[in-house]
DNA sequence: AAATTACTTTGACATCGGTCAAGTTTCAGC
DNA sequence: GCTGAAACTTGACCGATGTCAAAGTAATTT
């Protein structure tokens, strides 16, 4: 990894929704404690195993967050994007981190140790309030992974994907731009790449949607909420 | 749900970690908002999809915590015992429950108030990292229960099974007393409870352990971690 | 204690999804 | 733009688990 101080840590926290309503000396309290690294594609920024460092912010590019298996398998638990973050647990607990982290592209990851991360949360209420929501949102969302892994078939796990890659609005038909190789989506669906790739056929016949490379175009909403049934 | 008001609640909160190191007047005021109620075996303290109401302790007793599914089957995600705390991560967030609770016994459960839990939250430091750490705990654990979904087979999440429940010590043979039915096991299992027996038997054939009801006695601890690959 | 209910075990069978293999397409590096 | 390496697709096959059914066992109620 290559050290990096160009651009101003501060100033990338603070974009940062979770470090919102510090104040600015409580900021450069944090953003000392910090350390900015570069990191090429497919390099590895912690295994599962190893001892906690700190809390990481990804400022640019994606990190994917894996369990290793024996057999060189993994199955992937979170992606993270510019703005995620990611190993807070870990600060919390003295365990090792429970995944491994690697950057699927070359990518820009901030560091904030831990000792700077507990002592910034004894002196600010509102960070530990914010801490708190973040680790909960993360608790449901692995729930509803489990969910989606133990209670559905893979074409109702893929379905769901699809539905909860969409973008806001109301309309039937929508476009989505997968972030990742399928490879990656079919292990966070607990799938083989085969399957996954199957299951996008039968919806294509299916007349449901069109697949184009990493484009997805869901045709109808609804009738592709219905073919999970 | 039958009220109760008999016992100190003050006094039960005191007991439970989470609330260790609190003042006086800091439980008193928790406790103040807090409602005892009694549950009977069986009965449903909340649903999925319910609005939150507060977090919960178990003061005696069991809950079983699981994701429902539509065809009457269910993922038991967590048991909790005496001293658990459940629904916390609900009131961090503006989201409805993502898992049923249900006793498995007759019970007694103390609710705190969403209002209340926050209050308290911003008026400790010490309650907020103890429940930022609560959190990160249950965190680590779903992770545990994902690794073991996926990339484990059946027999070898048993055996993992029998490793956790463990006792202390290091000798090669133990005895466990299984806190719930099977059939709860092997839905935490992700397994059919048939599957479940099938393992056990297969094990107890291989001399690994001997079953009687819900007494399990492992022989050797080190052949059955072997016997998973 | 008898009766009813729920839990567990065992067997036969079905099936979803994984594995292996080969071919095709896409992508990244030069 | 080439070229080699990944990624993706498609087909054939297989095996681990789930499902269904029935018998046996434990637990709870009356």
């Amino acid at each position: 990894m290559i050290l990096e101080t160009r651009h101003s840590v501060t100033e990338i926290l603070s974009r940062q929704p979770l470090f919102n309503g510090l104040s600015d000396a409580e900021l450069a309290q944090i953003a000392a404690g910090c350390r900015e690294f570069r990191v090429r594609k497919n390099e590895v920024i912690f295994h599962k195993g190893d001892a906690p460092e700190g809390m990481h912010v990804v400022v640019m590019g994606q990190v994917k967050l894996f369990l290793p298996s024996t057999h060189g398998t993994e199955k992937v638990v979170h992606m993270c994007g510019p703005g995620s973050t990611f190993g807070e647990a870990v600060a919390f607990l003295e365990k090792p981190y429970p995944v491994t982290a690697q950057a699927t592209v070359d990518s820009i990851v901030i560091v904030i140790s831990n000792r700077v991360l507990l002592d910034a949360l004894d002196s600010s209420g509102t960070l530990s309030r914010k801490m708190l929501a973040s680790l909960s949102s993360r608790l449901h969302e692995l729930l509803g992974d489990m969910e989606a892994c133990t209670l559905r078939t893979s074409a109702q796990r893929v379905v769901c994907f699809l539905n909860q890659s969409a973008p806001a609005g109301e309309s039937p038909s929508f476009e989505i731009s997968l972030a990742t190789s399928k490879q990656t989506i079919a292990s966070q669906l607990n799938l083989a790449p085969e399957t996954l790739s199957r299951v996008l056929g039968h919806l294509t016949e299916a007349g449901l949607i069109q697949v184009k490379g990493r484009t997805i175009t869901v045709v109808d909403r609804q009738k592709l909420k219905s073919f999970a049934a």
